[in-house]
DNA sequence: ATCACTATCCCCCGATCTGGGTATTTCGCG
DNA sequence: CGCGAAATACCCAGATCGGGGGATAGTGAT
């Protein structure tokens, strides 16, 4: 059985293209291929494709509401977003649309069959760019703040961070309510903040609890 | 010039493999390649690698370790971690401190010339059941309770998250502090939460905010 | 034209938190 | 052994917050 696909794309010079490039294969079908999203739900059960190719930028909705809107009524369809934007906020809102790979255009030439497959193999394929740009958001979670907060601190601020009074801390841990009174205010000066909301604001925000 | 290859990784069988599979292209060079991680740093100095290959799992320090220490010196080098692992939580603290890629030992045959190739080229070479873990983690970020918030309350929770008071959200505002006790209460109840500190952290992990 | 929702404002009271102190014990380090 | 860091505990005064009321006004939908 073939892989079935269908296309979303505006610019009809690309589309072709697309399909050309997919149909020196006989693995894949292009079950269908539009030029806009409008009535991406009616043509998804339609076609019942394995793989979607998403642009962003169409008019009427956008690639990534389709996601949004696909992932409404199907979890399993394959969804390859193909645009030419790299920054920050399509990619991340894309992926978080629900997004199964994210290719630039420049790539697809050279990528977009290594990228069904790797989709269809329950992979992510992204262009290079696009992956380091992904990794990099798990990593600015680092550096900036040792705080030297000493042990006791760094349990009674995240035990404040879970929405505990100063009462339920001190009972949680045996301890007196005066004394988490004390390590609150280490707290403080260790953080250079005056109140539980700061405290616990930039110790969730800088990753220490 | 060739590109430089700095080896770590226990297993003695694999280490020679991955160099016997290197030195067949002359565009690499292995300058060093070593059975544990402890002497990291000086070795670093003393190779001044393009490329770091590394093991998680070595005696004495670990690859995470590794690349922590790693970071602390160098932000250029570019570290691929090479393991078995692939659970959530060793990517995520190899990820986090500071690799730029992530490859499985099963998949290092067909992949480890063109991941050096992307990595140096500015990309995340992971396997496919990484990439698709790593993006799997933006999307946990869920729609699914989308509080009913109103636009003056999330100004207002966004503002208490920032640390301040509800005395200087009011001035900010140019509004009552009556007024902003009264959107406080309601968005408790949305909520459901009881106090400043819990609000602000579910807004937080929430990312409501 | 009534209903639901939002935004605005006010009062009261008890609970909680903040900032200023002081003090004891334990523990590791040189 | 003395020193500092950490953890423990207490007191007081004043500010802030939480939960309970009640109130007016505008907007959009039905």
């Amino acid at each position: 059985m073939p892989v079935r696909i269908l296309i979303f794309e505006d610019n009809a010079g690309l589309r072709e293209g697309l399909c050309q490039l997919l149909m020196l294969r006989d693995e894949y079908e292009i079950t269908g291929r539009y030029e806009n999203a409008s009535q991406v739900i009616t043509l998804l059960d339609q076609h019942n494709p394995d793989v979607i190719l998403m642009d962003i930028e169409m008019p009427g909705i956008s690639g990534i509401e389709a996601v949004r809107l696909i992932r409404t009524v199907n979890r399993d369809v394959q969804i390859i977003m193909l645009t030419v934007f790299d920054d920050h906020s399509h990619v991340f809102d894309a992926l978080k649309a629900g997004a199964n790979g994210y290719l630039l255009k420049r790539n697809v030439s050279d990528r977009l069959i290594s990228s069904i497959g790797e989709v269809l193999a329950g992979g992510a394929p992204m262009s290079p760019s696009i992956a380091r740009l992904v990794i990099g958001e798990m990593q600015t979670s680092k550096a900036s703040a040792p705080y030297p907060l000493s042990d006791r601190e760094k349990q009674i601020l995240s035990s404040l961070a879970d929405g505990n009074s100063f009462k339920m801390i001190a009972s949680d841990l045996g301890i007196s309510l005066e004394t988490v009174r004390t390590h609150i205010k280490r707290i403080y000066e260790k953080l250079h903040v005056h109140s539980q909301i700061e405290a616990v604001s930039k110790a969730i925000r800088e990753k220490l609890v």
